[in-house]
RNA sequence: GGAGAGGUGACAGAGUGGCCGAUUGUGCAGCAUUGGAAAUGCUGUGUACUGGAAACGGUACCGAGGGUUCGAAUCCCUCCCUCUCCGCCA
């Protein structure tokens, strides 16, 4: 009855220092049953034990009845002896098989334990602002919301995007679309300057890729699903590209490893309303640019700074004023150990957008996946994941496009883009 | 989509009902041999859960899931995947 444990936290940790949990499960806000999962543990492992000495017995049997004749009247009285064993194992694994369906269930419900440099607090009111770039460049005099510029409809189709597949998916035309394909190869060659391999994976999941990661089970209704195939389409690279290592042993000297990957990526997202939502601001389909590393768990903190200086560098180069945020336990999300949020300045709505998420999953995703290492004394310990979006197109295209509106109604293009762009500016000047 | 073949440890490849967690070879690691190396010899070399302070045990895993049986890598059923041929197709 070979199944495959997936927890999320270390099962050693969750027994030993439980409170430690409880406690963070209370500051993630999560409605976790930390006594239930403990309790199921603990029938699991009673009947675990209870099982597997009942299959001893039978295995130490069935060596003896192995060296009898066939047809002696031994062998014929152990095998009517063993029918009475071989019914009660049989009545004990259906019950164990339950438990351990239970215990399953639960022991996915614990949230990963936030890091201790994160803030605790109960809402994003208790996201720290880790750092700010570009204050003096926030004032924009012709500034305004991307989605009232005249001609941006010439260039971002949201009617006829509703019209052929619905809201939140848009047609890039022209100059719309040298755009997404300016920005992508832009990410994705200082990805590569930076050491990341790159890759493009499958757009759809199985429901075991999707686990591992976390989507599943709590959030199915983020992705959209195939209707014959159970497959799932991804809202992020992340979700495919994590996979890749799953159930495999890497070699420590391998570490790090890290990859990059353009991609679409599709979300669902009920519950969404208002200004969040207008224009580029919040869509089903986007385009984005990921990271993702598997380091030594002894390096992943510092790997998160490294990865997060990389994403607020792309940032940097596009001129865009941000702010970086480390966010509180509150508003982490079930995965992440610590993440930092990088939000751009969009100057024509006035707010910020994020546009990055820089997380460390330490082992949490790497358990669940089993992507595991061997280290220099030949224990076998899961590594630790990260990832980080470098970066999503829409938002930083609706920036670019507030932040850099000139004085004739065009959008200035930033130097970096040029070569990628092939033009200083975008869009139709008024006359 | 049709026909056939097959999925066993890092790889190759035995095994067709009990003595098989699994012969053997290669690879890998250590030791011996050597001035050093090659070659050779010896030893070791899976994962997960579980018991234990540890030493050291127990159980499971031969693509996945069910079934038959006292007992399954071996027999039956379902599914998945790979390969070959045909068809179709960007």
């Amino acid at each position: 009855m070979g199944f495959y444990i997936l927890s999320m936290i270390d099962l050693k940790v969750l027994r030993e220092d439980p409170e430690r949990v409880r406690t963070a499960i209370a500051n993630k806000g999560s409605d976790c049953d930390l006594d239930a999962v403990l309790e199921a543990d603990r029938v699991r492992r009673a009947g675990l034990r209870e099982v597997e000495d009942l299959r001893s017995r039978q295995k130490a049997a069935n060596t003896e009845m192995a060296a009898l004749p066939k047809g002696s009247p031994e062998f014929k009285e152990k095998v009517g002896e063993m029918k009475r064993l071989a019914a009660e194992v049989k009545e004990k694994e259906a019950e164990l098989r339950k438990v351990e369906a239970s215990w399953q269930e639960l022991v996915l419900t614990v949230p990963n334990v936030a890091h201790d440099s994160v803030p605790v607090a109960p809402d994003p009111s208790g996201n720290q602002v880790h750092s700010i770039w570009g204050e003096d460049r926030k004032e924009c005099p012709y500034a305004r919301p991307h989605y009232e510029i005249p001609w941006l409809e010439e260039n971002v189709d949201f009617r006829r995007g509703g019209k052929v597949t619905g809201a939140g998916f848009p047609f890039y035309r022209g100059d719309g679309a040298r755009m997404v394909r300016a920005l992508v190869r832009f990410f994705l060659s200082e990805a590569e300057k930076n050491g990341y391999e790159e890759m493009y994976p499958p757009l759809v999941v199985n429901a075991a890729s999707a686990t591992a990661t976390g989507q599943l089970p709590d959030k199915e209704g983020q992705m959209y699903q195939t209707v014959e195939d159970s497959l799932y389409t991804i809202p992020t690279a992340e979700v495919p590209v994590t996979n890749f290592f799953r159930d495999e042993i890497l070699a420590e000297a391998s570490l790090p490893v890290k990859v990059c990957a353009y991609t679409p990526c599709f979300r669902r997202e009920a519950g969404s309303y208002g200004r969040d939502v207008r224009g580029l601001n919040r869509l089903h389909q986007f385009d984005k640019v990921e990271l993702v590393k598997w380091v030594h768990p002894s390096a992943s903190y510092g790997e998160l700074e490294r990865l997060r200086e990389e994403a607020e560098a792309l940032v940097r180069k596009l001129e865009l004023p941000y702010r970086v945020l480390l966010m509180c336990t509150g508003d982490l999300g079930f995965t992440q150990a610590k993440k930092y949020d990088i939000e751009v300045w969009a100057a024509g709505q006035q707010r910020w957008l994020e546009v990055s998420s820089c997380s460390n999953f330490e082992a949490f995703q790497a358990r669940r996946a089993g992507t595991r290492f061997r280290d220099a004394d030949g224990n076998v310990q899961p590594v630790h994941t990260l990832n980080g979006s470098a970066l999503a197109v829409p938002r930083i295209m609706a920036a670019l496009l507030e932040n850099n509106l000139q004085a004739d109604g065009t959008v200035r293009i930033p130097e970096v883009l040029l070569p990628w762009f092939g033009k200083e500016t975008m869009g139709r000047a008024a006359r």
